[in-house]
DNA sequence: TCAATTTCTTGATCCAGATCAATTTTTGCC
DNA sequence: GGCAAAAATTGATCTGGATCAAGAAATTGA
């Protein structure tokens, strides 16, 4: 796992010190493979792992009754990955987690991930502040989603969105911003114009 | 502050164990009063405060260009209140928190939460287990809006709010559900019907 | 390399829910 | 209680973006 040190640690920033106590943890993880197209996790089954992605990119999903899905959010080099609730909760998921690329990941199952906490409560700090800021980043979204039409979400995610996002087929960006890939396709017409 | 106490331990779940040396922290806490029709702070202003409602019912909303409010949220008796986004990172809000209800709450400023962390790093535990808990509601709150119809939010939100939401004005609700009043008037037409 | 499959584009139509407009009902206040 | 203001209802119309349909372009894989 040393190849990958550099990674974890970038990853879970902004906890500034990983001490040597810490580098036990780092060998917590396990390096996986999951070729394009194959899913990590999948509706009505439990989310087993907490991932950092070492490269490609992922979606989450859900799947409507009538079929098409809806794309939640993405994952991609250097961000975690997994389906959250279901592996706090160790619960049913409702979502899809898919690999939209060939990817390889570092997993840590739910036992590791709770004893994180318990024999280094320090790791509560980096919880605390990792989550205020993927929840300010949710409520951000949803007003985006809220508040602007189609046209408006197509600018700001496309003045914002990592490049490599770019390389997965349109339709997952189109529902990502809650658009069919019609309108998306129509909206990319009139970059910059109104 | 003593009368007190049992709600601010309460809101404070699941921080299991409040003990002795805690006590201190329930003396941070400022009680202060709101009438209907105040703000508690406003879009362009710096939120200072972390709150814990008494009583009463607020709304966070956003003012869109066209200037019709947008509700992202509620807090009531025994909730957290409060900008959050703008409380921790000191920076400007770009949202409203107006009290619908005249309202009692507790509150504390940013260096009284950050010394709860500094001095009791305990803290963190509960910190990191209430965001998880935000993060996973903010999360079925998007799937909700992007997932499910008008007729469908409103029945699904009408089957779990709290009763005490039921007191504040349907144009609110509606907000929140992000409909119009006049499509929520339609929708309760129709309770249980297709 | 080239056929099969998937994705993307473009045009035509449709519809859920917004907007506009007019009452009616409720709330608040003296 | 009674009157003004705010909120809710109801009906008529409008529209952004969905859906449907068909072809063009890109990707995949043998």
């Amino acid at each position: 796992m040393k190849e990958h040190y550099e990674l974890i640690i970038n990853a879970f920033r902004p906890l500034e010190i990983l001490e040597a106590k810490h580098l036990e943890f780092l060998d917590f993880w396990e390096e996986v493979e999951h070729p394009k197209g194959s899913f990590l996790t999948e509706a009505g089954k439990i989310e087993r792992y907490f991932y950092v992605v070492i490269e490609g990119v992922q979606a989450v999903y859900i799947l409507t009754p009538n079929g098409d899905k809806k794309v939640i959010g993405f994952s991609f080099d250097g961000s975690f990955s997994g389906i959250y609730d279901s592996f706090l909760k160790e619960s049913g998921s409702h979502y899809f987690l898919e690999a939209l690329t060939d990817s390889r990941l570092l997993r840590m199952n739910k036992a590791q991930y709770d004893s994180l906490f318990d024999r280094y409560p320090e790791f509560n700090e980096w919880g605390r502040v990792i989550h205020q800021e993927l929840l300010i980043g949710r409520v951000q979204r949803e007003v985006e989603l809220i508040t602007m039409d189609a046209k408006e979400r197509f600018d700001v995610f496309m003045n914002r969105c990592p490049k490599k996002l770019m390389t997965v087929p349109q339709k997952y960006l189109a529902s990502y911003l809650n658009m069919t890939p019609e309108t998306f396709s129509r909206m990319r017409k009139q970059i910059g114009g109104g």
